[in-house]
RNA sequence: GGCGGCGUAGCCAAGUGGCUAAGGCAGUGGUCUGCAAAACCAUUAUUCAGCGGUUCGAAUCCGCUCGCCGCCUCCA
């Protein structure tokens, strides 16, 4: 609210509640909407890690201009076209590791709440009706434009709307309920009220939902930037005229995610979704890692070629897990405990700091950059391994990318290695050769090294299926 | 026109008044090696879009200029 950054206070001392804004159910989830998600799951693990129980809401809205229109195009019944939508939707944010949410209510099944809502703000006197649609008198309410420091007597009327098809009194006030089409009454998407068919708008829609299941004040509304006026603004106005109180105490607005320099939509012809990423032969997970790299309230502009660049960064962070699991006990080493806490409370403190998460990798790679040359005598052991990892693994509950289960190696592939070895110390490099082309048709990598072979796993699992937490 | 944001190395990206301007990618040099590949180690900005000002001291604060991006009430 106060657009500067704030030390996080909770309603309560254990407990978050949480709203993040949800995506249309109408098309497959693009990667500025990847973002967002990935954003919120980075702030919902992060109060987990700080010892929150974090009760998170995120709505799909499958009732609007968008689903009608897709619905009417595919032929489909609108609910059929949007449960699609949303499973896919679903699927998509487990790839890139976002935590479940605690509830997915859906616009759908919330209209009565909205019509209520509509009804009181009516017999408030915050909103009049006008030809069958509701509209709210933003005249009414005298806080409008806290949260985006818009001035309503500056605004350049009708630049995205085309106020012909409106009778609102003043172009300023926005939507609450709208008039059913004759198109919407045949196929039967409508609901009857006192003054006619209708459909709710999606300020409304948020705003009910959010009220509904976090209560009149929550801790933490997230969603990205180009919400923020005026969605946010209205759902504001919304909530707070009904009840007299803050909507949510604290607002993250995530920045957008643009290709070739302009916002990623289907007006500008450069939708990216997380399908396409994956048919190019990128992994969620890489992607979630390019995402959660940037501060948040940067934009990102997406490039291939920048794939690329934290594929490379990503996989020399699993090479090191890869052998950290791997390796068999040996003597300790002095300096391990001293590099784990660095590591650690640098990277807590950047948390801290409205979540920079690029200051906290920075100290993940400082750490690894320690630790090679430790792994690479093999001076850690079975106690200090066990320590490594149960530190890396509490930035992972956070960052959810790296790999930090069991030795990638089977009992097969290790019987190979070790015939492999064995041959070259004969100098048999037939034999040699053969292991490791064996090797290698089961996804292995052999690297050797000074201190006996290292080996890897080619490919990819999916970031998803980490650690449980 | 109003409001908001951004501009730091070849690329990406931290830093917002004072230690040598984090870190990643690419590059370069080296170690290892039967071959190969990978990995590891080292190294890479006298300067922060430009100009001017404040200050003992500025990438950081102020003013102006240039460039880019977002929002402006039914696309979500």
């Amino acid at each position: 609210m106060t657009k500067k950054k704030e030390v996080f206070k909770p309603r309560k001392a254990k407990e978050v509640t949480f709203y993040s804004c949800g995506p249309t159910a109408y098309e497959p989830a693009n990667l500025s909407q990847c973002r967002r998600f990935v954003v919120s799951d980075i702030i919902t693990r992060y109060l987990e890690a700080k010892g929150y129980a974090v009760r998170s809401y995120m709505n799909f809205t499958d009732l609007d201009d968008n689903t009608i229109q897709g619905a009417e195009k595919a032929g489909k019944p609108l609910k059929d076209f949007t449960a699609e939508f949303i499973d896919g939707f679903k699927h998509d944010m487990k790839m890139l590791g976002v935590k479940e949410a605690t509830g997915y209510p859906k616009a759908s099944e919330n209209v009565e709440n909205m019509i209520e809502i509509a009804h009181k703000l009516l017999h408030k006197g915050y909103a009049y009706e006008k030809h069958g649609s509701i509209y709210f008198d933003i005249s009414k309410f005298k806080n409008y434009g806290k949260l985006s420091g818009i001035d309503l007597s500056k605004i350049q009327l009708g630049k995205t709307v085309d106020l012909d098809n409106y009778e609102k009194d003043n172009p300023r006030d926005f939507t609450l309920l709208k008039r059913s089409t004759l198109s919407e009454l045949k196929k039967g998407i409508f609901f009857q009220t006192d003054w006619g068919n209708v459909r709710p708008s999606w300020h409304v829609e948020c705003s009910a939902m959010a009220t509904n299941l976090l209560g009149e004040t929550m801790d933490i509304h997230t969603a990205s930037r180009n919400l923020l006026f005026p969605h946010h603004e209205n759902e504001i106005a919304i909530a707070e005229s009904l009840t007299g109180k803050t909507l949510a105490n604290y607002w993250l607005h995530s920045e957008l995610l643009m290709v070739d320099g302009k916002m990623m939509s289907t007006e500008n012809s450069n939708v990216i979704t997380l399908q396409d990423v994956i048919d190019r032969g990128y992994t969620a997970r890489e992607l979630r890692f390019l995402l959660l790299s940037i501060h948040y309230r940067k934009p990102i502009n997406f490039t291939f070629k920048r794939l690329e660049s934290i594929r490379t960064a990503l996989r020399r962070i699993d090479d090191f897990t890869c052998k950290l699991l791997c390796l068999p006990p040996g003597r300790p080493h002095p300096e391990v405990a001293a590099y784990v806490t660095d590591m650690e409370e640098k990277f807590f403190e950047a948390m801290d700091d409205d979540l920079n998460v690029s200051k906290g990798l920075s100290s993940l790679m400082t750490f690894l950059r320690h630790m090679h040359p430790v792994l690479q005598v093999n001076n850690l052991d079975g106690e200090q391994k066990e320590y490594v990892l149960s530190s890396l693994s509490k930035l992972n509950h956070v960052l959810q990318v790296m790999r930090l289960k069991g030795c990638p190696l089977g009992a097969e592939a290790n019987r190979l290695i070790q015939l492999r070895e064995k041959a070259r110390i004969e100098k048999d490099w037939k034999s040699a050769d053969e292991a490791r082309d064996e090797l290698g048709r089961r996804g292995i990598t052999v690297i050797d090294t000074e201190n006996g072979p290292v080996w890897k796993r080619i490919g990819e699992e999916r970031c998803g299926e980490q650690d449980k937490d």
